[in-house]
RNA sequence: GGGGGGGUGCCCGAGUGGCCAAUGGGAGCGGGCUGUAAACCCGCCGGCGUAUGCCUACAGGGGUUCAAAUCCUCUCCCCCCCA
C-alpha cells in the first residue's frame, strides 16, 4: 500500500521532469530539480517559477517564445510562473553592448512596455498562473549598507569567471563597475521572490547561478536553473534579436511572419521546429529523416514550418492565407493582394509631373536622392511593373500607380490635393 | 601618482603630409541563379537635381602648411604596466 503510493508520486514526477526536460539545455541541478517538483506534488503546492523580463525591449520574438513555451509547460502542471520586470536593473543596463548608453527610461514608459510585455508574453503564457512583479519593489528601498552586504558576498574572480566579462577583459574593452553588479542584483532578485526555478537563455547561465548562491547565502531553499537554448535569428548566424533585425515578431502579421520562416536558411529548419513548434518529437524526427533520405523536399518542408509558426500564434486558416500569398507574390511573381497606400503630396509636382528619386524618397523607399539614384540604376525599381531605367525621368502619375522596390516592398500611390 | 599604447565610416580594421570620400573583411542593399534557403556570380554601399563640381567626414577645439586622418598643441575618452 505505502510503496505503490510513493511509485504513483514518482512516476507523476517522471512525467514533469521528462517535459520539462525537453528542448531544453541544461538543468542546474537535476536531483534538486527532481526533489522540488516531488515536494510540490506531495505537498499541492506549485513551485514558483521566476523569469526575468527586460522592459526596455518590449517586442517579443520567437527566440522569447522559446522561454514561454517551456514556461507554459510548468504552468500546465499548476505551477506559478513570475514574470519579473527588470525595472530597476533597466537602469543598470545589460553587460553587453557597452557602446550603446541607454536612455533612462521613465517609470512610465517602462510600465507602457511592460504591458506591452506581458500582452504579448499572454499570447502563450496563462494569466491565471501568472504572477507580473518588479523589482524596484525591494531594490528601491535599500541603502548602501544592504549593497556592500550583498557584494560582499562575491568576489572578482567569480565575477570574472563569466564569458562575457573575461571576454572582454581580455580584448581590453571597459567593464563598468556597475556592470559587475547585473548578476548580483539580478541574484537578490530570486533571494525577494523565493523563487524554486530560474529559468533563462544560456547566457544568462552566470546570472542565475548567482540567484542560487545568493539564496543559500540568505538561507533559503537555493533554486533550479534551467537554461533554454538561443534560437539563431533568420540570418541563421546571430541569435535572434531586435537590434539584429533578424527577428520574428509575435505580433507580426501572419504574412510576414511565413514570409520570414521561408528565408531561414534550410540548416535551421529542426531547430526552429524543435523549439519554435508544438510538434512531438517522433514528429520532428521523422522529418529530420525525410530530408536527409531526400524523401521530403526542403522548401516543402520549409512551407510545413511556416504554417505550424503562423499557426500557433494565429491560426490553421491564416496560416493557409499566408502561404497562398507567399507563392503568389513569390512564386508567381504578382502583386500582393494588400499593398499599403502611399500619400503623394501636391509639393513635388512640377508641371504634372514627379521626379522619380524624389518620389522615391517622399514614400521613404529610399534613404537619400543619392540611394535613389543607386536602386534604379541598378534596375530595382518598377512602376507598373516597368523597370525604371533613368534616375533622371519625370513622370506622369496617376491614382493607384503601383512602385515596387526591390522584391518586397509596393506601394500604391494616391494623390493628395 | 609615474610610464607606455590607443580613439578611423553600421561593426572589425588598414592608412602616419598630397594619388583619401579614405585599401580590405563583415553586415546591409540592388541584380542574377534558385525553393525570397544556403553557396556562388555581378554591382552598390556619406550627402547635394542633374555635377572632370560643391559640401560634410577619420574623438573634440586651436594651429603649422599651397595641401592634414596623417605634423604641433590643448581637451575629452579608453587600454596596459608600475605604485
Amino acid at each position: 500500500m505505502k510503496s505503490s503510493k510513493k511509485s504513483k508520486i514518482e512516476k507523476l514526477v517522471d512525467e514533469q521532469v521528462k517535459i520539462i526536460s525537453r528542448g531544453m539545455e541544461e538543468i542546474l541541478p537535476l536531483e534538486d530539480f527532481e526533489k522540488k517538483i516531488k515536494k510540490s506534488i506531495e505537498q499541492n503546492k506549485p513551485l514558483k517559477i521566476k523569469f526575468g523580463v527586460d522592459p526596455t525591449s518590449p517586442d517579443l520574438h520567437l527566440g522569447h517564445a522559446v522561454i514561454l513555451h517551456k514556461l507554459k509547460q510548468f504552468q500546465d502542471f499548476g505551477h506559478i510562473v513570475i514574470l519579473l520586470i527588470g525595472d530597476y536593473t533597466a537602469r543598470v543596463g545589460d553587460p553587453s553592448g557597452r557602446s550603446v548608453t541607454r536612455p533612462q527610461l521613465s517609470p512610465k514608459k517602462i510600465e507602457k512596455n511592460a504591458k506591452t510585455y506581458t500582452d504579448q508574453a499572454f499570447k502563450i503564457l496563462d494569466p491565471k498562473k501568472t504572477r507580473i512583479d518588479y523589482n524596484s519593489r525591494w531594490f528601491s528601498k535599500m541603502n548602501f549598507n544592504d549593497l556592500l552586504k550583498l557584494t560582499s558576498k562575491f568576489t572578482i574572480a567569480r565575477l570574472l569567471e563569466r564569458d562575457d566579462f573575461s571576454i572582454r577583459y581580455q580584448k581590453g574593452t571597459p567593464i563598468f563597475l556597475h556592470e559587475f553588479l547585473y548578476p548580483v542584483m539580478q541574484g537578490y532578485d530570486s533571494v525577494a521572490l523565493k523563487s524554486d526555478v530560474e529559468i533563462g537563455g544560456t547566457d544568462q547561465k552566470f546570472n542565475m547561478l548567482a540567484g542560487r548562491s545568493l539564496q543559500i547565502d540568505f538561507g533559503q531553499d537555493p533554486q533550479v536553473v534551467i537554461t533554454m537554448p538561443i534560437l539563431e535569428g533568420i540570418d541563421g548566424v546571430q541569435r535572434m534579436s531586435k537590434s539584429l533585425g533578424n527577428y520574428i515578431g509575435l505580433t507580426e502579421p501572419a504574412k510576414e511572419m511565413f514570409g520570414k520562416v521561408m528565408s531561414i536558411p534550410d540548416e535551421l529548419m529542426i531547430r526552429y521546429f524543435n523549439l519554435a513548434t508544438n510538434l512531438e518529437e517522433d514528429e520532428v524526427k521523422k522529418i529530420e529523416k525525410g530530408l536527409n533520405d531526400g524523401t521530403l523536399h526542403p522548401a516543402e518542408v520549409k512551407r510545413r514550418l511556416g504554417r505550424e509558426i503562423v499557426t500557433l500564434y494565429y491560426d490553421r486558416k491564416t496560416a493557409l492565407e499566408a502561404q497562398a500569398e507567399f507563392d503568389r507574390v513569390f512564386k508567381e511573381k504578382k502583386l500582393p493582394s494588400e499593398i499599403p497606400e502611399f500619400k503623394v503630396p501636391r509639393e513635388i509636382f512640377k508641371n504634372s509631373k514627379v521626379w522619380v528619386v524624389r518620389l522615391l524618397v517622399t514614400i521613404g523607399f529610399a534613404k537619400s536622392n543619392s540611394n535613389a539614384r543607386r536602386l534604379i540604376e541598378q534596375g530595382g525599381v518598377k512602376i507598373n511593373n516597368k523597370i525604371i531605367k533613368s534616375p533622371e525621368l519625370e513622370l506622369k502619375i496617376k491614382e493607384n500607380d503601383i512602385i515596387q522596390v526591390g522584391k518586397r516592398k509596393f506601394a500604391r500611390l494616391v494623390i493628395s490635393h
